[in-house]
DNA sequence: TCTTATT
């Protein structure tokens, strides 16, 4: 009896054992010695690591950082929802020292394969203060280099980091990124600086603020996020549909995270817009949202009438659409985060959209079982399929969607039909769409009728 | 004129 007791005891030892050096990165650790937990000094720092390729796991960065020392824990940051690589890592070593070697002799020192930038490895956010200490500068001359800045910059304390942006080619942007070790030094530049000339080839006087907040950084990309949906407009965000909207993105991106089926953009917009939404209930949203005007301006118009559409999918079966292929995102996922907009999105709205979507939307207005289908009415006039596709694909598998244009003007009626794969996603769609304001008009939005209903005229 | 990411 003891004798049992014993091994179990012996066995739990080896789970606590295994499960504590996991924390270094997916194991691989050779030796496990019984009495031995790695154990991280008091004052250790945990290392944000970034530029790293995103099909680097813990297990491939491993040797790179434990050359510095014993790694208590290195982590990958992911997705919450996705699970995607988002191409920076936390590490912590056991030993403060070996973090300060480990951030001497890699930060900006070397480039991991494929990658346009040096990595980074420096303390995390979380270990020091916030971003009380940086600032921007803006209205600098396009000549002005990172030691042109610092020197500018030095007289008032200790700076940490000193970065013009720039852009693909290396042009700067004319403004740069200025962290002291303290939030007065920064605050001396500011009075100092802010306003205080004007560089060759500036516009206007220098700019010198604190940086954006997290915050204001996440709404920024949020915005922009929201204009290439094309489905917002200045007042839509102050209006209770919005709500009902947000309300069904939620709902729908837990769905989304398993199903597959919806693009990776259409995740991630879901995702950022429940953000949104939780900043515009905090009052925190104070810049207006960026007008849109979908398929003009900058952009290269829509494209799908011109996108070679690929086979039709599968023969309905007998309870509607059957067996409709999954898309393969794979390699798509992968570039999501690339500079922050996926490679479609970068070029048009419609080019947003998944490949097996696009073929969708191209083709002839597809009609779902009785239920499925919605009619949609008080279209903006610039809105295509494209743009009312990426409005209604929230609520589930888009089949089909289409405005009807008129043939000698070619320009929309403003009104369509989406067709889902299901009633209860048209009706989701009803729900939170009909009577959603965009611009000056509010949509109608409502079950198609059937095609042999009768009409009384 | 606000980066390339911060569980």
């Amino acid at each position: 009896m003891t004798r049992v007791y014993i091994n179990i005891f012996i066995y739990m030892c080896v789970r606590v054992c295994v499960c504590t050096l996991r924390r270094g990165g997916g194991g691989g650790v050779p030796s496990c010695p019984l009495h031995f937990v790695p154990m991280k000094e008091a004052d250790a720092i945990k290392l944000f690591v970034g530029q790293i390729p995103r099909n680097l796991e813990e297990k491939d960065l491993k040797p790179i950082f434990e050359q510095f020392g014993k790694i208590y824990e290195l982590t990958v940051i992911k997705d919450k929802y996705t699970g995607m690589h988002k191409g920076c890592a936390f590490l912590t070593y056991c030993a403060r020292e070996s973090a300060l070697k480990a951030q001497s002799a890699l930060h900006e020192q070397k480039t991991l394969p494929g990658m346009n930038r040096p990595i980074q490895v420096k303390p995390a956010d979380s270990e020091g203060r916030g971003e009380d200490r940086k600032l921007f500068v803006g209205m600098l001359g396009k000549q002005q280099s990172d030691e042109d800045v610092r020197r500018l910059f030095e007289p008032f304390g200790s700076i940490d980091e000193c970065t013009v942006l720039r852009g693909p080619d290396g042009t700067s942007k004319g403004c740069a990124f200025v962290k002291f070790q303290g939030h007065a030094e920064a605050q001396a530049a500011i009075n100092s600086l802010h306003g205080s000339r004007t560089m060759p080839g500036a516009s206007s006087s220098l700019v010198v603020k604190f940086a954006d907040t997290e915050k204001e950084r996440g709404l920024r990309r949020m915005q922009q996020v929201a204009s290439q949906l094309g489905i917002f407009s200045p007042m839509t965000l102050n209006f209770p549909a919005y709500n009902a909207y947000t309300q069904a993105l939620v709902q729908q991106q837990a769905l989304v995270a398993q199903s597959a089926y919806l693009s990776p953009v259409a995740t991630v917009a879901a995702v950022q817009m429940q953000q949104m939404a939780a900043l515009n209930a905090n009052g925190i949203i104070a810049t207006p949202i960026t007008p849109i005007t979908p398929s003009s301006g900058t952009n290269t118009p829509p494209t799908i009438a011109a996108t070679p559409v690929p086979a039709l999918p599968p023969p309905i079966g007998v309870n509607g659409y059957s067996s409709v292929p999954a898309p393969s995102n794979g390699q798509q996922t992968e570039t999501l985060y690339t500079n922050g907009v996926h490679p479609y999105q970068a070029q048009s709205p419609a080019a947003a959209l998944d490949p097996l979507q696009q073929a969708y939307a191209g083709m002839q207005h597809y009609t779902g079982p009785e239920g499925c289908n919605i009619f949609i009415y008080h279209l903006p006039q610039e809105f295509s399929d494209s743009e009312m596709l990426q409005m209604f694909l929230p609520f589930g598998n888009v089949i089909s969607a289409k405005v009807f244009v008129d043939r000698a003007t070619n320009q929309s009626k403003c009104f369509g039909f989406v067709s889902f794969d299901n009633p209860a996603s048209a009706q989701a769609a009803i729900q939170a769409m009909n009577g959603f304001q965009i611009g000056m008009k509010r949509l109608k939005v409502q079950l198609k009728r059937p095609k042999d209903a009768n009409r009384p005229y």
